[in-house]
RNA sequence: GGGCGAAUAGCUCAGUUGGGAGAGCGCUUCCCUUACAAGGAAGAUGUCGGGGGUUCAAGUCCCUCUUCGCCCA
């Protein structure tokens, strides 16, 4: 050991070292893993963030959990893959790049399909997988050597390959739904692609006239435009109301056309009057309820949100909001608008330009849901996968229980195009892998490709697989496959998780991850959700910059737990700085008393403190390995702290400061026993602070070349010890007291004080034996023992009374006597309210007859000590009263 | 509308099978004691959201109400 460490600043300074550390892990090549079918393995395949993503604090949480698994499982002698990537974010990309270009006035259609492929490729190559180098700012240990992304040719292939296999199993076809389209984007985008935003709008009232004369039905809609495409007005059959109503016919007003009144139990009888309106072509639930009833669709708006011809004369090529303002104006010219009422509901926007949503009913290819959710619900139903926090299987469930057939077509250029070819000979559609020619039905030549590309998440549902080279049968993927677990974020469960599980058993016959772990949502302070468009987020790479990435790791973990959404702050981060200086100081402490250390390799307790450092030690390695294994990851970090901090420095190390300056068996004991905790709790940490506890550890003895490859701790259930705790506890007591005595002395820290311990037995023998210890914490010049003292003597005392000993520290009759007896009332009043209950319990006939023993002794332990101590302060009162 | 979660110290949150209410931040007092002032020591602070119920015993289990949040429709 050097002389050095003795310089050392008293400041951790994290910006100093992490670099150092990360690219000297890459060096030693530390992140990559092999197949080695002699170890056992851990697989993680990261979720892949959007190549156009930055890191946001939800991202830094998400990955610091799967690193933390990761580099525990390593250090446990797992060969561990942590392998990352990211996906090609379809839509995201793609408007990208075209705001790109539109800055040269120019747009997609301008460019053509292929020169606009080749601009985003270009910017992808350029700005794209920006998030990947932010994640080695945070020290992730990701196998940088195996990175994916998912339009990368091996991807693509098993993209191709699983398209195909689907498509000739009959399972995809092509269909007229209603689907969410955007407007704007002229795409069809996925439900998570949508997002509800509250409106203030109209709920508009709507008079239509029976045929026969008899009168009218109002209907309430938020949308009156779509009345145009009306093919029927919806009642529940158990409507009373409009029982008699049902078989009717209505004509449909600004229009020609009669649609008959029918009844479905879908329609909620408790909005508006009851009665709606069916738009099967504007409306998810309507075209349902159309397909039940045989309704025409009628499409009165068009892909750019402008009014069809179907709309009529007057409002054909209108905007939709201008045909709204024109359909209302029209039906009160008519006296057709029974009344408008205010109301708010929520409006699906596209997520990347913010146009409302179209419901459309548009030509798709889908893929049928049925027959690949069947095995998919079994496996989590059989715990085969299993979900943390458990309640997430039942959210599962029920969604794949109700899957409805996922559309997989999206209008965009920039994806995996899919790979069906149309025939336009004979019509038939054929699945290829690669070009084809000619058509497989009737062999004409005629044929084009489909120009859409597939919804991202067709891609990315073969992520766990695709990313171990899926579909050849590589040695990674018969190594490392099922990976392990799955850290997601809840509102992906349907998205993603659901369809990487359903291609995993359709592809692969297996299960794609043993355990789904969905993490907390992040808030900000406010308890707001954190997100860019509203300003509220917090960019983790300022806190990297301001506090290290250990404490915004930390922090992370600590409130990492199964049950709250967590709320973030700046303040929490810079807690855990205050706590990486913490431990860093302790160990310069160590390592300053470290000269010419030789490391022993067995540590045993020579006294109480080292069985107490040991067996609180080991309790914190069972806490730290049992929580990681269920992803308690707040409980093992907080563990860690209360261990590090309020155990090793406030305690342990004080305690061996008189050692230190002891004799050489004394000295040589103490720093074994520093050096051990120290060494072992740096492992410990490892796994979530991996810069500071390198750093550490490099600096100490040590063997190896990283902390990150060294072993985990394991608990030594031996060194568990209940004696050395509570003798400890004792110990720990006496010292409180008397610091508490001094401070409402006034004494000054540095002055020793003389005290005067009163105890019995075996507590006296505890005192004799940590005398020592006690009379260094407690800053203690003499300290003696008795048996008892007389009356005079006390009465010239302060004193603190704990269970099974008195302390008194000689006042030399300076006692001011008012104070102490206000002191003493005080104690009194508290001691008796804290007695009342336990009292009380021992009282009651049916606590006695019917708690169990082991409690029942345990309250009157508690009523014991409390009355003892309320006893003395009686005494003393009468003592000083005198 | 359906489902889920939350409500504990001024603030942010822990509280495992029911058995003496905890931490961090903030606050008060004292202290630069040779690891650390990003620190140390000593303190103060709670009708565990309201109301019922089960039990010898409820922050913890059951019912109900209120208020927030999320997911789905």
């Amino acid at each position: 050991m050097s002389n050095t460490t003795q310089q050392l600043p008293t400041v951790y300074n994290p910006a100093e070292v992490e670099k150092k550390w990360y690219d000297y892990w890459q060096d030693k090549n530390y992140f990559h893993a092999d197949v080695k079918e002699s170890k056992p393995e851990y697989c993680i395949t990261i979720p892949p963030p959007n190549v156009t993503g930055s890191l946001h604090i939800g991202h830094a949480l998400c990955y610091t959990i799967q690193d933390v698994l990761t580099r525990w499982k390593r250090m446990q002698g797992y060969e561990t893959l942590c392998l990352p990537g990211t996906d090609h974010a379809g839509i995201a990309t793609q408007n990208k790049v075209e705001q790109q270009i539109a800055e040269q006035g120019l747009s997609r259609h301008d460019l053509g399909r292929e020169e606009f492929l080749k601009r985003v490729w270009a910017w992808k190559e350029e700005y794209g997988g920006q998030i990947l180098h932010q994640f080695k700012t945070m020290g992730f240990s990701f196998d940088w050597s195996r990175e994916r992304f998912t339009m990368d040719a091996g991807y693509v292939d098993a993209v191709l390959e699983s398209f195909v296999r689907l498509f000739n199993r009959g399972l995809i076809y092509r269909g007229a739904r209603v689907i969410n389209w955007c407007p704007r984007c002229h795409t069809a985008i996925s439900d998570i692609e949508v997002e509800y935003v509250e409106q203030h709008s109209h709920l508009w009232y709507i008079s239509y006239p029976y045929e026969d004369g008899s009168g009218y039905v109002v209907v309430a809609t938020t949308r009156p435009e779509t009345m145009l495409g009306d093919t029927a007005v919806t009642v529940n059959p158990n409507d009373e109301r409009y029982r008699d109503m049902v078989g009717k016919s209505v004509k449909l007003p600004l229009t020609n056309r009669m649609i008959p009144v029918i009844a479905d139990e879908f329609v909620d009888m408790e909005f508006g009057t009851g009665a709606v309106k069916a738009t099967p072509a504007h409306d998810p639930n309507d075209f349902e309820i159309g397909l039940r009833h045989n309704l025409p669709q009628v499409v009165v708006i068009g892909p750019d949100g402008s009014m069809t011809q179907e709309a009529g004369p007057d409002y054909e090529g209108l905007d939709r909001y201008v045909a709204r303002e024109k359909v209302v104006t029209d039906l009160q010219t008519q006296g057709l608008i029974e009344k408008i009422e205010d109301y708010t509901h929520s409006v699906g926007t596209c997520e990347r330009c913010h146009t409302t949503i179209e419901p459309l009913l548009s030509e798709q290819w889908f893929c049928k849901m049925r027959e690949l959710a069947a095995p998919a619900i079994d496996v989590v139903k059989e715990g085969k996968i299993k979900f943390f926090p458990e309640r997430y299987a039942a959210i599962y469930l029920d969604w794949m229980e109700n899957i409805r057939d996922w559309c997989i077509s999206r209008q965009l250029w920039w994806g995996h195009r899919i790979p069906i070819w149309k025939c336009d000979d004979c019509g038939q559609y054929t699945a290829a892998k690669s070009q084809l020619d000619a058509c497989s039905k009737c062999g004409g030549c005629n044929v084009t490709q489909d120009p859409d590309v597939l919804d991202t998440w067709f891609s990315s549902a073969l992520w766990p697989f695709a990313t171990l080279g899926w579909p050849q049968k590589t040695a990674e993927l018969e190594y490392f496959y099922p990976t392990d677990v799955l850290v997601t974020a809840r509102e992906i469960i349907y998205l993603w998780v659901a369809r990487m599980i359903f291609s995993s058993l359709e592809y692969l016959d297996e299960i794609p991850f043993k355990d789904v772990y969905i993490y907390a949502t992040v808030l900000n302070e406010e308890g707001k959700r954190m997100s860019k468009s509203l300003g509220t987020g917090v960019d983790p790479l300022v806190l990297v910059d301001k506090f290290g990435a250990d404490a915004l790791r930390f922090a992370l973990m600590q409130q990492a737990g199964k049950n709250q959404d967590i709320r973030f702050s700046d303040k929490r981060v810079e807690n855990v700085r205050n706590f990486g200086n913490k431990i860093w100081n302790a160990s310069r402490f160590v390592m300053m008393n470290l000269e010419n250390f030789e490391v022993s390799s067995n540590c045993t307790a020579a006294n109480l403190a080292d069985r107490w450092i040991l067996s609180r030690l080991n309790r914190t390695i069972r806490t730290v390995n049992e929580s990681l294994a269920e992803y308690d990851i707040d409980d093992a970090s907080n563990a860690l702290y209360e261990f590090i901090w309020s155990e090793f420095c406030d305690w342990y190390i004080e305690l061996a400061k008189p050692r230190l300056r002891g004799d050489d068996d004394e000295q040589s004991q103490a720093r074994n026993m520093l050096y051990h905790v120290l060494e072992t709790t740096m492992r410990l940490l490892h796994p979530i602070t991996p810069f500071i506890t390198e750093q550490i550890w490099q600096a100490m003895p040590h063997e190896g070349d990283s902390i990150m490859v060294a072993r985990f701790p394991e608990v030594e259930e031996s060194l568990i010890d209940d004696a050395a705790e509570s003798e400890m506890n004792v110990v720990m007591d006496i010292v409180r007291a008397v610091r508490n005595l001094r401070a409402e002395l006034g004494v000054s820290p540095g002055k020793p004080v003389d005290v005067r311990v009163v105890a019995k037995d075996d507590i006296k023998s505890l005192v004799e034996r940590s005398a020592d210890s006690i009379k260094a914490l407690a800053r203690i010049g003499q300290m003696s023992y008795s048996d008892d003292i007389d009356d005079s003597e006390k009465s010239k005392s302060l004193s603190a009374n704990l269970a099974g000993v008195d302390i008194y520290i000689d006042m030399a009759g300076v006692i001011d006597v008012d104070k102490e007896l206000a002191r003493i009332a005080a104690e009194f009043d508290a001691i008796s309210k804290e007695l009342a209950p336990h009292e009380a319990k021992l009282a009651n006939e049916q606590f006695v007859s019917r708690a169990p023993a082991a409690i029942i002794d345990k309250e009157r332990r508690i009523v014991e000590e409390l009355t003892e101590k309320k006893q003395k302060l009686v005494e003393r009162k009468q003592l000083l009263s005198r």
